[in-house]
DNA sequence: GTCGATGTTATCAA
DNA sequence: TTTGATAACATCGA
C-alpha cells in the first residue's frame, strides 16, 4: 500500500541510483502493467534511452528520459520497484525487467497485478491522471488546506482526505494518523471542523508523512524499498491496524470502523 | 472449498 | 452534484 511517504522513499533511492543510467533493454513478461501500449512500441521507444530524471506527482512515479518520453508508474497496492543483480532468480509476479548500463535490473513485481507502468509522449500537463490531481499533501499551506476545505459543504473528513482530486499522496495509512494526531473523528462532518483542528490536521500530515519518509515508509504487507528492504515506521503508527490493542496516549482500545467503504482506525476517547 | 479482508482508483448507478 | 458500490486481481486466514 505504498502511499506518499513511501513512493517518496524509492523516488529518492531511484534518483541516486540509476540517474543517468541507459536502458540497455527491456523484458515485458505480462503486457498488462503497459495498458494501451503495444510491447513493439515500449521496447522501441524505450530500449536505448538514458534515465534523466525521477519525479513523482502523489503516488505515481515519473521517470524522465532522455526521448522527451515518460514512464508513470503507479505501484496501487501491491507494487514495488526493485533494483537487482541479474543472477538474483525472478520472482512470482514480476512482470517488468529493465537491463540497466550498469549490470543491474530494474524489475517491476505486483502481486495484484492493479499497478502500471505506462509510456506518455511530450507534455505531462496534459495526461489526465495527473491533471486531475489536487495539491501535492506536503506542498499545501494551511491557508490553502483551509480554503479547500472551505469548498467542501458536507462530506466525512476521513473520505475526504482519501480523495486524491482533492489533496493528492494520503492514502488509508496516514489519513488515519493525520486524525488522531488532530484528535478528530474520521467521520467528523467537515463543516463542522473549528479553525484550531484545521490547523492541527494539516501539521499532523506534514509532521507524519515528513516522518515517515525518514523512517523509509512502512511496511504492512507487500511495501518494501527499491532494495527489497522493509520501512521502519509501522512501530510508529498510532492507530492504523491496531484496533483492539491500547491508545499509546491514553490506553483506551483503539476502534476500527468504515468510512465510505475503507477502514478507518481510531482512539474513541482522543478523536471524539 | 468458500468467504471476507486487504486498499487504490476508474467507472457506473442511484 | 455527490455519494456509494463495484471491479480490476491474488493471497491469506478463518
Amino acid at each position: 500500500m505504498p502511499e506518499l511517504p513511501e513512493v517518496e522513499t524509492i523516488r529518492l533511492q531511484m534518483k541516486e541510483e540509476i540517474e543517468g543510467k541507459k536502458i540497455e533493454s527491456t523484458k515485458v513478461i505480462s503486457d498488462k502493467p503497459l495498458g494501451n501500449t503495444t510491447v513493439e512500441e515500449f521496447k522501441e521507444r524505450v530500449e536505448g534511452a538514458f534515465i534523466k530524471d525521477v519525479k513523482r506527482r502523489a503516488k505515481i512515479l515519473i521517470i524522465k528520459l532522455s526521448t522527451g518520453d515518460s514512464l508513470l508508474i503507479h505501484l496501487k497496492l501491491t507494487g514495488r520497484l526493485l533494483l537487482l543483480r541479474p543472477s538474483v532468480p525472478i520472482e512470482k509476479h514480476t512482470h517488468l525487467i529493465f537491463n540497466l548500463n550498469d549490470g543491474h535490473q530494474l524489475r517491476f513485481w505486483d502481486l495484484r497485478r492493479f499497478g502500471y507502468v505506462k509510456l506518455v509522449s511530450g507534455k505531462l500537463k496534459e495526461v489526465l491522471e495527473l491533471k486531475k490531481l489536487g495539491p501535492e499533501a506536503l506542498e499545501l499551506s494551511l491557508n490553502e488546506f483551509r480554503n479547500i476545505l472551505a469548498g467542501k459543504r458536507s462530506g466525512k473528513i476521513k473520505s475526504l482526505l482519501l480523495d486524491q482530486h482533492f489533496i493528492a499522496g494520503i492514502g488509508n495509512i496516514y489519513s488515519d494518523e493525520a486524525l488522531f494526531y488532530a484528535g478528530i473523528h474520521p467521520e467528523r462532518n467537515v463543516a463542522t471542523l473549528k479553525e484550531d483542528e484545521i490547523a492541527r490536521l494539516h501539521e499532523g500530515i506534514r509532521k507524519i508523512m515528513s516522518s515517515a519518509i525518514s523512517y523509509r515508509g512502512s511496511s504492512m504487507d507487500d511495501y518494501v524499498d527499491l532494495f527489497g528492504k522493509q520501512g521502519d515506521f509501522v512501530p510508529r503508527h498510532k492507530v492504523y491496524r491496531r484496533m483492539g490493542k491500547p491508545c499509546k496516549a491514553c490506553g483506551s482500545l483503539i476502534k476500527r470502523i468504515k468510512v465510505g467503504g475503507r477502514s478507518a482506525h481510531f482512539c474513541p476517547k482522543c478523536q471524539v
